[in-house]
RNA sequence: CGGGGUGUAGCUCAGCCAGGUAGAGUGCUUCGUUCGGGACGAAGAGGUCCCCGGUUCAAAUCCGGGCACCCCGACCA
């Protein structure tokens, strides 16, 4: 049974004005509506609307976990920091993951995710093939020392997560599992009204395979995704691959230095020499892991960091310090791998494939006409290094790619077997062989999900919940709760609502109209009810659907009924 | 970790440049009037002016150091 909550005795506060360090739509919303309340950077603390809603997103991805045949189960937060270093990831996940040691000085971490301990867990239990396919999932609060948390509810130090894992008996059946996963969290983005693309994703240092993320195209978010609206192609631009420029065709030429005072850069080096920039090769330095790196890559390309760390296996990349620039000799805005010894030369296939480029002499003011690769230089790596940026041509059609910001809400991927193999979760099949599980992982950012959900749902008066996840069914405005014939409708009104299994907030304050109207509105349920002796007078209470609907007067014992009709 | 910004009442902010009794709006309490889109009047409560140090007869204000928060970048399953 439930029981209409009186405002009058909940414990919440509404905001006229937003604190000022609140910018994103969803940020001022969370705080405006009482919903969170910050303790610290990166840290919230719900209230009991608040805590609703973020119950009603849960259940909702709960819902779709369980149709799609997982199966629920909890994890611990705290672990041990040995398994960490068993997977290898407590080096790569570095400053994020936060340590902390017990009263016996053994080390612990608070998980960041829960790779390590499902594999611990499935390695105990999973034995025969019988025991797969498997698909488990759990909610838990993570934790990450983020360098910046941000936005509210967008980047948290501790959040919840719905993390999912499934363990195959090889990759054929990881495909389905895998399929189950991605089809649910369509329907779960779609039942949550935000919408979300899935595009193909860097697996990051989670390692893996194929892996999709499903962004939600926003302004504010923090990803960068690139879409061709010709085919569909989408991927994150940390990912994205494209047909770049074609090359300036010509037969190689002699190599030719010429002078170029105070050419530094690219731009420059074009003009001056009345050249394109996809005639010149960009050198780029950097370092990995501590190891000197001389990427070079051509003019009118950037070098995409992703791809670059993922080729070079590095768990560190950053770009070259002047000390080290000076150390190992480099001219920075005149350098080349002409000549170059003593560091390892990657170069993207764009600089590659093109003839007769432009590079630098390896002086200052001096470059070289005319470099081709494998005549005048070589690389150790020759790969896809290149970022793919708006504007370029599409890989798969004519079209061409459109970067977009986007908040990733979820993200899908094929881990293989590594986690296996360190785990040890093996299981006999068939023919009595002893073999590795195949395993899957599938995150959804519950707290990110629910900020989405306002950024996606709101108008300037306030949030305008999904009926699904909104915390109430429906917002009582009482107004003259002092008459009796008012009194007297409430009271049939909250039976029928609690009858109905109707979830009401019941605004019994002591408030003007205006003011209660106004924090309906900001409060955002779907459907809002005014008992008023206006209202009776005219035959029954009022209805108002809050995505844009206009005042009816309905009579009190069909209220219920047009509720669950489902108007807005 | 680099760059920028902000710390004064629960919230939004003024005051700081030019040192001298800590302010406004809103919110909160009480009383009265009001009662369909953040009503009106009156009275009231509410402050470590982020912290520490310095200069000065005197510091919210000037100087030095620190901390916190926000934004951009770096970083980030």
């Amino acid at each position: 049974m439930t029981v209409a909550t009186r405002m009058s005795r909940y414990f919440l506060k509404t905001l006229r004005e937003a604190p000022a360090e609140a910018e994103l739509p969803s940020h001022r919303l969370l705080l405006r509506a009482g919903l969170v309340s910050p303790l610290a950077a990166g840290l919230y603390s719900f209230t009991p609307l608040g805590w609703r809603a973020m119950r009603k997103v849960e259940e909702l991805v709960r819902e779709e976990m369980n149709l799609a045949g997982a199966q629920e189960l909890r994890l611990p937060a705290l672990q041990p920091l040995e398994i960490w270093d068993r997977s290898g990831r407590s080096e790569i996940f570095g400053g994020v993951l936060l340590r902390l040691r017990d009263r016996r000085e053994r080390d612990f971490v608070l998980a960041p995710t829960h790779e390590e301990a499902i594999s611990t867990l499935a390695a105990a239990q999973v034995q025969s093939y019988r025991d797969l396919p498997v698909t488990l999932y759990q909610f838990q609060q993570k934790f990450r020392d983020e360098p910046r948390p941000r936005g509210g509810l967008i980047r948290l130090r501790e959040f919840c997560m719905k993390d999912a894992y499934s363990f195959d008996p090889d990759w054929e059946t990881l495909d389905e599992s895998y399929q189950a996963m991605f089809d649910a969290y369509g329907r779960i983005f779609a039942r949550a009204e935000v919408p979300a693309v899935p595009v193909e994703a860097d697996s990051g240092a989670i390692g893996g395979k194929d892996s999709q993320e499903f962004i939600f195209l926003n302004e504010n978010g923090e990803d960068e995704v690139l879409l061709c609206s010709a085919c569909g192609y989408a991927a994150n631009a940390e990912k994205a691959v494209f047909r770049a420029d074609p090359p300036v065709e010509g037969e190689p030429a002699p190599v030719e230095r010429v002078d170029t005072p105070g050419v530094t850069t690219i731009a420059a080096l074009a003009r001056f020499l009345g050249l394109e920039e996809r005639q010149t090769a960009k050198a780029v330095f950097y370092s990995a892991d501590g190891e000197p790196v001389f990427v070079t890559i051509r003019g009118d390309l950037e070098v995409n960091d992703t791809k670059l760390r993922n080729l070079l296996k590095a768990v560190e990349l950053e770009p070259m310090d002047d000390a080290a620039v000076a150390r190992h000799g480099l001219v920075a805005g005149s350098a080349s791998p002409v000549g170059l010894e003593g560091m390892r030369v990657v170069a993207d296939v764009s600089a590659t494939e093109a003839p007769n480029l432009v590079g630098g002499a390896n002086e200052p003011d001096a470059h070289l006409l005319n470099l081709n690769y494998g005549r005048d230089w070589t690389a150790a790596i020759v790969d896809d290094i290149a970022l793919a940026e708006s504007g370029h041509g599409c890989p798969h059609c004519d079209g061409r790619l459109e970067a977009r910001s986007g908040m990733e809400l979820g993200h899908v991927f094929k881990l293989g077997s590594m986690y296996a193999e360190a785990f040890d979760i093996r299981y006999l099949d068939g023919e009595g062989e002893r073999r590795h599980a195949v395993m899957g992982c599938y995150g959804i950012g519950v707290d990110r999900l629910l900020a989405a959900v306002l950024e996606a749902n709101h108008d300037e008066d306030g949030i305008i919940w999904p009926r699904t996840l909104a915390p109430f069914d429906v917002h009582v405005v009482v107004l003259g709760g002092e008459q009796p014939e008012v009194a007297e409708a409430l009271g049939e009104l909250e039976a029928a609502l609690e009858a109905a299994g109707l979830e009401a907030l019941v605004d019994d304050r002591d408030e003007s109209p205006g003011a209660k109207f106004k924090d309906a509105d900001l409060l955002g349920m779907p459907v809002r009810l005014t008992v008023s002796p206006r209202a009776l007078g005219r035959g029954g209470i009022e209805l108002r659907i809050r995505d844009g609907g206009d005042n009816e007067i309905v009579p009190l014992p069909e209220v219920v009924e047009r509720i669950g009709a489902g108007d807005g």
